[in-house]
DNA sequence: TCTGGGGTCCTAGGACCC
DNA sequence: TCTGGGGTCCTAGGACCC
């Protein structure tokens, strides 16, 4: 068979997935957790990760943690610790590039790889390329990782996800039938709780019963994306991968759940809050927003929202809270409870492109622009809540209030930094 | 699993223009 | 004043992902 002429994979798309990041990441980081049921989300209220032992007694992702312990009295919960994750996600993204650059980051503790013609490089078939780097990564990071070989990306995810925890799963495109076959339409990859229940109601129950499906039918039925997955399923490569790395952003988006409140000072307060960290993030982006959508949340989960179309581009908090202080009352109700507030900051524009407006005095921009370069700073230095306007105080009290008690880090000494 | 926080892309429909 | 046909741009909202 010659280099062009692979029937199985006339592309090589690998998907490598951490089995329960999350808790993983605490085990390798303190091996006396090993073997034990290990939950994190502390933070959070419900379970975000759970070991495999966890999941063995009964425990699952999103269940409440004071659920947890009726549960499985000795299950050992923790709080997220993002630094921690993010650095073992960099050095998985790191092993997979030393067998291929072209690595799509998909999520903290997954990536697509592209290994097309590289069997010669590596000596060895795809499936042999992708048991190296399921070994290497397991050796070097301590954690599990469920593989899947296929022709594209969706059948390499089917293929992560058919045999977990520590698979490894290869599906050549003229094999896909019995992968396709017992798998529900409703756990396929980009294909959500609707559109599931439309194309049951079509009579497709399973992967296989819509790939089968006539292409005439899925292009009059359904939208590009789902035509892209059957295709996919059929065996075909069409999504790209995505291997630049991510430098800009659409829109930005702030949001925080509290204990229901119905006193519109303090939903204020947690938008204000809201308003400063968005406006934090966009400058550590340098970008500035041209627009802003508020919403309320209710305890109904209802949402309440507005756009605001801003006549100046800003990443400035207090012009930001200004205006926000002008469009609450669209959508604050008197009496209603909320649990949620959010702000969204939209039209985003690099710092260099952001124009004054023709009356603005150019010293007052560029003061404010002076003051909040020294917060940023501060806040790096001190933690984000070191400085913050006085329209904020009352949500950051009670965050205060409600945060775990700090702990000391451990040090990794075996996780270098990877650039 | 009654529900955290942060994103992206697609489509339909309206506004506006020739 | 009414009527065609066709194109582009923008926005709201839906759906999905981790």
């Amino acid at each position: 068979m010659t280099w062009n002429q692979d029937r199985d994979y006339p592309k090589a798309i690998i998907h490598v997935d951490g089995d329960a990041f999350f808790a993983a990441c605490e085990v390798a980081k303190n091996p006396s957790l090993r073997g034990k049921p290990v939950v994190t989300g502390q933070d959070r209220g419900i379970v975000s990760a759970a070991s495999y032992e966890a999941k063995r007694l009964g425990i699952e992702r999103g269940i409440p943690l004071r659920d947890v312990h009726k549960i499985c009295p000795e299950a050992i919960i923790l709080h997220s610790d993002y630094e921690t994750y993010q650095l073992f996600s960099r050095r998985m993204y790191a092993i997979v590039r030393r067998y291929t650059p072209f690595v799509e980051e998909y999520g903290i503790d997954e990536c697509f790889g592209d290994i097309t013609g590289l069997k010669g490089v590596h000596k060895g078939s795809y499936e042999d390329i992708l048991r190296r780097i399921k070994q290497d990564l397991q050796d070097e990071l301590d954690i599990t990782f469920s593989v899947g070989l296929g022709p594209n990306k969706v059948l390499a995810k089917l293929g992560s996800n058919y045999n977990k925890p520590d698979g490894f799963t290869a599906i050549a495109k003229n094999n896909t039938r019995p992968y396709l076959i017992e798998k529900s339409v409703r756990k396929i990859w980009g294909i959500g709780p609707n559109t599931a229940t439309f194309l049951e109601m079509h009579g497709m129950r399973t992967a296989y019963e819509f790939a089968q499906k006539e292409k005439w039918w899925v292009m009059e039925h359904v939208s590009k994306p789902y035509v892209a997955i059957w295709e996919e399923l059929n065996g075909e490569h069409v999504l790209p991968l995505v291997t630049d790395k991510k430098d800009s952003y659409q829109s930005l988006q702030r949001t925080r759940t509290f204990i229901p409140s119905r006193d519109p000072l303090y939903l204020r307060s947690e938008l204000s809050k809201n308003i400063e960290s968005a406006c934090q993030k966009a400058r550590r982006y340098h970008v500035t927003a041209t627009g802003m959508t508020l919403f309320l949340k209710s305890q109904d989960f209802r949402y309440h929202q507005v756009e605001i179309r801003l006549t100046k581009a800003s990443n400035v908090p207090h012009e930001l809270i200004a205006i926000a202080e002008q469009y609450f009352n669209q959508i604050y109700r008197k009496g209603t409870l909320y649990r949620t507030t959010g702000v969204t900051l939209t039209g985003l524009r690099g710092t260099d492109q952001a124009q004054l407006t023709l009356f603005e005095p150019v010293e007052v921009a560029a003061k404010a622009s002076a003051l909040y370069d020294h917060v940023d700073q501060l806040s790096a230095r001190f933690g984000t809540s070191t400085i913050y306007l006085a329209s904020s105080h009352t949500a950051i009290q009670r965050r205060a209030a409600a945060a775990p008690p700090t702990e000391t880090r451990m040090a990794l000494p075996f996780l270098g930094e990877v650039s």
